[in-house]
DNA sequence: GATGAATGAGAGTTCATTCAT
DNA sequence: GATGAATGAACTCTCATTCAT
């Protein structure tokens, strides 16, 4: 392969990225039906009969936009696999989430709010996929809760998960960034209690 | 007032009243923007031209299913009240949202999932008026653990109304009813563990 | 129902009607792929966006060309039923068809040429429709055979109304209209000689 | 012109042929305007980007599909050439349009549906190129009738391919078969009931 | 010559809102 | 007030054609 043509794969390959990131970021912010084919072509600075090169309907954007989160997802989930303590890795996990408190409060949880938007519709479609990326989620959260050898850990993940997914949807109702941080430091001490009787 | 005037402002009234209720209805299922003034009206049995002469747009239209929101709110809380202790007023409103299980599976929570889908919106007219809905829950429900004695009553209503939100929005998108069982069952017993020291 | 009623609905009736007769008149000319429904809008003087008040989709609308193209079928042969003599009802058949050669020789066989456009589809709706027109045309052809008591009606029918989708196509092809004179004088020849032995 | 040379032309050559028989076949089944560019390149095994290096637009590639048609007419015509007796020919031909009933039942004959679609343009480009391919036919029957010694050669070919062109038309909007076997034999026994008077 | 990608001009369709009676 | 009909802007998607390498 030449360089120029090395160049042009790289410049086609990040095209379709930019119109992944493009998308998770406009959708996370207008909302699936709010937010036009045009306006993520222009975010990802891209001419819009192109986008349908890339994808073949908005659906199939969309969806980009969700495995978007879950390549965020696992980035974050990598990172925190390095600590050598489970407990320490959900400590993580909380203290990013509150680390994006503005952002919860001004556009809730990209993935909860997605999911929120996308279980309105019946096809059985994109519904799914979004469900997908939260038990990935609740999957992870589950398997720290197990090597901590505490009993239940399917239910623990459930409310740690549910709490952050209250607590963002509040604090985007709420438009106050601060329940983020009040209930993150809640859940932090909740995390401490737990013990492995 | 003639007679057949009354009674044409008696159903000119319940026209209004069938609207709102149809428009909470379709726009929980629906969501807001898949829901058409048609699907209202028709849900409602009314000519969608009709529909205007009640409602000048379809924002307000979903303000009406807001405000139809607050009234259930309202007549469960003012049901709740009639209990003495508000212990046990907490206790009901944890069984009214588990009894939901189905609904809130399927649909998620009315008010919550709408105000996801507002907050998407900058004009700041209706996302502010669904936060107002969500904060006269926290209200009502703050009042109860002030009435208990216990500290920061509206840290309480924050974890409390949160985890009533993360629980049906996990409900919804892993489309499993018992998930509002089993954190039903868990607040509960956090109830029960609170202690007024 | 009051004057104005009248009016109005004979308006909103004629508003359909117009539409019908522009998208039979329009898809002639132009044929269904290449007609948008915009040109069928400017010919039925209607805004585009109120044709979907009428026909949901573009298919509906050639339906209802299509419909038109009956409609004018039974118009002929309600008129040549007229006629006691089962003969001269085919006879004037035929002359209806050559006093439409400019016609066929500019744009062919309206029924016909809808038909060839249709008939390249597979998703067997609208091309069954063409064929329920031709074979309406054949059912009559073949009951003029029967009263004139001749044997196997049904293929004499094939053979008349082949004979005239076959001129018209030639017509068209060669932009000869005088390609309907010399068939039309053949088939009313063949007519003649045709006996109820 | 070195070997490889050679082999590049000759498979240049081929990709154009190719090309046209893809055209030709396509557009049969699908009609010019329901098929797309991509469509012939696929049936070809082209790349897209490439057919435009063989047929500069896709008028282009439709008129290569009328030619190859052309050249289907002229293998059939010298190969019935050889016949001796030019009432033989005929019937050759007249045999050659039966042993296509199945396709003339589902896509119609090739040349005749596509001048109805064609001569729906008023671009007098294309709708003359299918003519002169009927013309063609028109022209070797006419010669046959005019060997035989028949008194208007030429109307009696009009009468031969419209008889042709229209049962292809009515197997195809019956979508039955049949039609061309009833109506082949009629042809046949009407070819033998000539008399060179 | 070969090729994937780019481009932009429509096309069909939907829908909130308004109009006329 | 009530109602069917009207309106037009916006959106998704398609495709012939062209570009860049």
């Amino acid at each position: 392969m030449t360089d120029s043509n090395a160049v042009r794969s790289r410049k086609a390959g990040a095209k379709r990225e930019r119109l992944m990131v493009a998308a998770a970021h406009v959708v996370h912010r207008q909302g699936v039906e709010r937010t036009t084919i045009a306006d993520i072509a222009r975010a990802a600075d891209v001419p819009v009969g192109n986008v349908y090169y890339y994808f073949k309907t908005k659906d199939e954007l969309v969806a980009a936009a969700l495995s978007e989160h879950t390549r965020q997802l696992e980035l974050l989930t990598e990172r925190l696999n390095r600590l050598p303590d489970p407990r320490d890795r959900l400590r993580g996990l909380i203290e990013a989430w509150v680390s994006q408190r503005d952002v919860a409060a001004r556009y809730g949880c990209p993935t909860g709010t997605l999911a929120v938007e996308l279980d309105k519709r019946d096809d059985g479609g994109l519904d799914a996929e979004a469900g997908k990326v939260i038990r990935q989620l609740l999957g992870w959260v589950e398997q720290q809760f197990h090597e901590l050898g505490l009993p239940e850990p399917d239910g623990l993940a459930l409310t740690l998960v549910g709490a952050y997914q209250g607590m963002s949807l509040l604090a985007n109702a709420l438009r106050d960034p601060s329940v983020m941080d009040r209930e993150g430091a809640r859940l932090l001490s909740w995390l401490e209690s737990l013990d492995a009787t």
